[in-house]
DNA sequence: AGCAAAATCGAT
DNA sequence: TCGATTTTGCTA
């Protein structure tokens, strides 16, 4: 009987793909498994078997495949579900799931590989020269990868090359697959056995005797091996001993020292702190056994807890329970939250019981977690991570924890599939019939919608951990300070005084602004002509500290302009301020303080986040500017006062849920402030101190906020009430988008009528030279999530199959939110 | 995705 | 008119 296999394969492909194996790979392959399939003319990928079966494909020849790649399943039964789920939730390939879902290394491709083909008497003459200059290089070296041809020769077109010369018997070509994961080696020394009996090691001492350097190796590494009972690791031995590599080298080329290599574990963690939880207080213990109650009736459960209310140490204590129960818990944070600080943190509590897993470690460390978690292993009973690890292969996932719930980071734009890990991780504990706990400050309204609907339990959390104060908020009127004349550029006097009052007690300050850059745009005084991205239609931003002007979509950037280059004035005025603009102020200000600035430009070079932050956590800095990624869950004891310099770019933010963001995005820059027992300080500069959401935040009235936005959603027919799917198409001719829209819009009005928006060009229609165009559909809650979307697909198909429209690009995005 | 055939472009 | 560049179709 014939066997074959579908393959999932890591491209954005509608179908599985069939492949012919034999009967003895029949009865090793089981589904889960990779495969390196060949696909295409000439490439190797690596798919995953997902199903097993007899059916001989009836139009094909299916070809055989190139390799097995493991001998026990990689992807779980589970998993595939997972997959499956996501695939139809999100619209997106099974495929795309694969490439978010597997960790880089898994997925192997193939390389050509070119060498010299040694049979072949070659006649220098017939070759041109880039073809010479590819021989020639294959003198001096044995095989070229693609990549290499290219930078010898300069140019990206290489093949028309690589054909030539493989016709005239040149060169040889092959495809050559790449195990990306090599385990990481770590070199060991030992003495030599001969040197084992005393008389033997006297003698070998003696001989050392007039080298000196050599004699303190040999005694080090005794010391070493007397104290740890283990290998000695040749690094410990260098630091030990103080001898430089090439003692030991000659050691061992003296026959004296053995080397030796152990595969060590690269999450290899040693134990810190003290391993027991800290006692919980009244509020946190009464909040916990709140929880578990409300597991009993609900899968989900909201942690409602102001800022510093100590909602860390319950989770940990509900995280220690599932472990104790032999279950795996999943600890979710959005990316920018897993700092040192709360790993170091967590890892007191946890130690090595403890894995993490975000994009930041290496691609090894993330294969090591992820076999770790497949075989259940010890040390990855608790699983912290990004949004990418809801695809770790959980065996008997007991608990999920979602904190920061209301992280929009949580959900992936780009590439697909775009998923909310906050939703996915539900559907994923929901497979395992574990629990989910979502815990936030600042909710988002469809989880709190949630909660109000039944479907979620909710707990709440109303005082700061010591019963710290919450901090003291007072909003300042922008338009009467400079009626009044009473501001110094973009600080206002209250804004001063607050700041010597925290300074003189030798407290920080953090300062809040939401843009990054000197002024967001340049604009002429005489003409109002301001520079514009030549990719983009976005004006450039002046970027002080190179002299710069930047397109923040596609990065390109030029010198700044010292006349308009429309008139030629040389009268240019800087829009706005961004807080690049705040840090110069603060710096006239307040010469005497150390003034730091954090955004995305000072922090992105590897450790730029974590140098600022531990800057700041040891008081080196004693002002801190910075953009929302102070408001991520970071914790500084010191902080009095936090500034908000401008709160109307947040409220005025052209989008649906921009008060709903400017809520939760003050009311945590807000919980910086005094975290400790004195109170803290907030100010809130603003034009519109009436505002309803400035007044909530002043007064932390988290259920007036939502019960009044939840009346604009109903009324304009937003999530959570209704739901969206946002289409975006995109293609570099204006007029071909523009006409595919129209279509796509008429199309889906037959069966949404009013519910279709657009379509729309979005406030940058342009970006990296391709138009963009967005189309919303809105979902009333009766109607079928599953049918709308099977409609859309449908339209979509029937859009692909008109000629003109096939080279657009359309992006569906499901929960756009 | 990536490759190659087919279609279109554009300068001699 | 030929070679180069872009578009289109297909992969099992």
């Amino acid at each position: 009987m014939p066997h074959f296999i579908d393959v999932i394969l890591p491209i954005p492909l509608e179908k599985s793909y069939t492949y012919k194996i034999s009967g003895t790979e029949a009865k090793f392959l089981s589904v889960g498994m990779r495969v390196a399939v060949p696909f295409g003319k000439s490439k190797i990928y690596t798919g995953i078997v997902y199903k097993i079966h007899n059916v001989n494909p009836l139009n094909y020849e299916a070809k055989d495949i190139h390799q097995i790649l493991d001998d026990m399943p990689l992807v779980t039964g589970d998993q595939l579900r997972f997959w499956e789920w996501m695939s139809g939730y999100y619209m997106c390939t099974m495929g795309e799931v694969m490439r978010s879902a597997l960790p880089s290394a898994f997925i192997l491709e193939s390389e050509t590989i070119v060498s010299k083909n040694l049979g072949a008497n070659i006649d220098e003459g017939i070759l041109n020269d880039d073809e010479f200059l590819v021989h020639e290089a294959l003198h001096y070296r044995s095989s070229l990868k693609i990549e290499d041809i290219m930078g010898i020769l300069g140019k990206k077109n290489v093949f028309s090359v690589i054909k030539s010369l493989l016709e005239k018997n040149v060169i040889l070509v092959q495809e050559e697959i790449f195990d990306k994961y090599v385990p990481k080696l770590v070199r060991f020394v030992k003495l030599r056995p001969e040197y084992a009996s005393h008389d033997s090691l006297r003698q070998l001492m003696e001989t050392l005797s007039k080298a000196h350097k050599q004699r303190d190796v040999v005694m080090a590494l005794f010391s070493i091996s007397a104290k740890t009972k283990k290998p000695v690791k040749v690094s410990e031995l260098l630091n030990e001993s103080g001898a430089t590599s090439s003692i030991i080298k000659t050691l061992v080329d003296k026959n004296i020292l053995e080397e030796f290599y152990i595969q060590t574990d690269r999450v290899d963690y040693s134990v810190q702190g003290e391993n027991d939880s800290k006692q919980l207080n009244e509020h946190q213990s009464k909040a916990l056994e709140e929880i578990k109650t409300s597991f009993d009736i609900h899968n989900v459960v909201m942690m409602h807890g102001v800022t510093s209310s100590g909602k860390t140490e319950i989770f940990v204590k509900l995280i220690l329970e599932t472990v104790a129960k032999g279950q795996q818990v999943l600890y979710l944070l959005p990316e920018i939250a897993l700092t040192t600080q709360l790993v170091r943190r967590l890892r007191a509590y946890f130690g090595d019981m403890m894995s993490v897993f975000h994009s930041r470690y290496s691609s090894h460390e993330r294969v090591e977690v992820w076999y770790n978690v497949l075989n259940g292993k010890q040390k990855a009973s608790v699983v912290l991570g990004a949004r990418s690890s809801v695809f770790l292969p959980f065996q008997n996932l007991g608990l999920v924890i979602v904190d920061e719930e209301h992280e929009t980071s949580y959900k992936q734009f780009d590439p697909a599939p775009r998923y909310h890990a906050r939703d996915a991780a539900i559907v994923l504990a929901h497979s395992f019939k574990a629990k989910t706990l979502l815990g936030s400050a600042t909710p988002s309204l469809e989880s709190y919608y949630n909660v109000k609907q039944q479907k979620y339990g909710l707990v709440e959390l109303h005082r700061r951990f010591n019963n710290v104060l919450m901090p003291d908020i007072e909003l300042v009127d922008l338009k009467d300070k400079y009626k009044r004349k009473r501001m110094k550029g973009l600080f206002s006097d209250r804004m001063i005084e607050e700041m010597e009052l925290a300074l003189n007690d030798g407290r920080q300050i953090i300062l809040f602004q939401n843009r990054r850059g000197f002024s967001p745009i340049v604009e002429c005084r005489v003409c109002g002509h301001s520079p514009q991205c030549i990719n983009c239609d976005v004006s450039l931003t002046y970027h002080q500290y190179r002299n710069q002007l930047r397109c923040h979509y596609c990065g390109y950037n030029t010198v700044m302009v010292q006349n308009c280059q429309a008139c030629g004035s040389v009268d240019l005025d800087n829009k706005g301020f961004g807080t690049e603009q705040i840090e110069e102020q603060v710096k006239a200000l307040f010469p005497a303080q150390k003034v730091g600035r954090m955004d995305l430009d000072t922090t992105r070079g590897k450790f730029g986040y974590e140098k600022i932050i531990t800057a700041f956590e040891q008081q080196e800095i004693d002002i801190l500017v910075g953009t929302q990624m102070l408001t991520k869950g970071l914790d500084f004891r010191n902080v009095k006062l936090v500034g908000i310099m401008n709160a109307d770019h947040l409220l005025n933010f052209p989008d649906f849920r921009a008060h709903e963001r400017s809520f939760q995005l003050m009311s945590q820059v807000s919980g910086r402030a005094g975290r400790t027992d004195v109170r803290g300080k907030v100010l809130i500069q603003t034009y519109n101190p009436h505002h309803q959401i400035l007044q909530q935040v002043s007064t932390n009235s988290y259920a007036e906020m939502y019960a009044d936005q939840m009346v604009e959603r109903q009324n304009f027919k937003y999530p959570p009430v209704y739901r969206l799917i946002k289409l975006t198409l995109r293609h570099n001719d204006y007029g071909r988008v523009n006409m595919g829209a129209e279509w796509f819009a008429r199309s889906l009005r037959q069966m949404f009528a009013a519910n279709v928006l657009g379509p729309e060009f979005p406030p940058v229609p342009r970006i990296r030279n391709q138009y963009h165009i967005n189309i919303l559909v809105k979902l009333p809650p009766e109607i079928s999530l599953v049918k709308t979307k099977e409609a859309i697909a449908k339209i979509h198909n029937s859009f692909m199959s008109i000629k003109d429209f096939r080279a657009i690009r359309v992006i569906i995005n499901v929960d756009n939110y």
